[in-house]
DNA sequence: CCTTGAAACGGATGACTCATCCGTTTGTGG
DNA sequence: CCACAAACGGATGAGTCATCCGTTTCAAGG
């Protein structure tokens, strides 16, 4: 189960990779391992040694992007209004799903099939689901709304926002907190 | 510009090649021209011929369920009470995205780029916006709300509804349906 | 500094998918 | 019945994918 120290140039390779990927990433480029390989100068079977499917490799680019959003929401935990912590929340979600093109697939999967982020995501989600309870407690949001309707909803949003490719990322994420914002409304409970 | 009329036997292969990639479809699985014509038992090159690509193809098998949205369309054009009829249409929208598997990437590729269904979908465009333009003259939706909003929130809400994958086709319709409720309920102005 | 074994490397390769080309067959109007 | 255009279909070359295995590199112990 723990990991054996990697050997020195074993992890320089590996971060060779990662960073060739995320490039790819940014461009909207699709991860094709051996394209990743040639590109990076890296031998493929190295590249698989290291990420066994393009997935796995995605993960990994995706893992400190969601590893800060994990951040923040333990930070709006700490929020005393359950409203405001929430809708806090939602809102650094949506912007991290809208800024990084790692993220969304690695949200629509299921998290069982995770074998990276797998961990940080039930994470967020547990946090989340305390926000969300808040919230119900509270009495400001709609009742019938469940963990399992908002994490689909906001991929939804995100979705929503990614089709006008015409847009840059900037502009996407705006429209994307005002998708956000459409969403709540109907939500909210005075 | 005109339509030459087809052969017969060239006509009954089209039929066959259309409905076995309305099974595929139904069944979840992927286009690939290669694989439908082995499982017609029809020449890769004929299939090619009809269908230059799979998108090609998935539109086609689209097209009868998109016009069949579009009757609905003009015939809540004849709705008297702006907001009921608007609804009534975008339920309709939803309700057919998550029957038909074929919908949801036809209508989030950019409507330039379909040959077979672009006219259609223009016109569902125009009715659609018809709706919204009543709508708004009522002073009953978000008056920032626009068409081009609109057409990726509802891929959006279908996106969220299609996520629950365990869920069958009924269910994850049922569901859509609430979650357009929710958006709606954003967007209505008492 | 040298040895040695384990760890990591990388590219050649076979399996697989894709889409085109072209020789053959089939339908149809005269 | 003929002739020709239309349509057919499978063989094939281009391209992608992921594995295998002979070679190289690292680092711990002498």
């Amino acid at each position: 189960m723990s990991t054996p120290p990697l050997r020195k140039d074993a992890a320089q390779n590996r971060h060779r990779i990662i960073e060739t990927a995320r490039r790819y990433v940014d461009d909207g480029k699709s991860l094709q391992l051996n394209d990743v390989a040639r590109t990076a100068s890296i031998g493929v079977a190295t590249v698989y040694r290291h990420f066994p499917t393009p997935e796995a490799l995605l993960e990994t680019v995706a893992l400190p992007t969601i590893e800060k959003l994990l951040r923040r929401a333990e930070h709006s935990l700490a929020e005393d209004d359950p409203w405001t912590a929430l809708r806090e929340f939602l809102a650094a979600a949506i912007e991290t799903m809208l800024t990084d093109p790692a993220v969304p697939p690695v949200f629509a999967a299921a998290t069982d099939a995770l074998e990276v982020t797998g961990d940080c995501k039930r994470r967020l989600a547990t946090a989340f689901a305390e926000l969300l309870a808040r919230a119900h407690a509270a009495g400001v949001i709609d009742p019938g709304i469940t963990e399992s309707d908002m994490i689909p909803l906001m991929c939804g949003v995100a979705y929503a926002a990614n089709i006008q490719s015409t847009l840059d990322p900037t502009e996407r994420a705006t429209l994307g907190l005002r998708y956000l914002d459409l969403l709540l409304t109907g939500l909210h409970r005075p």
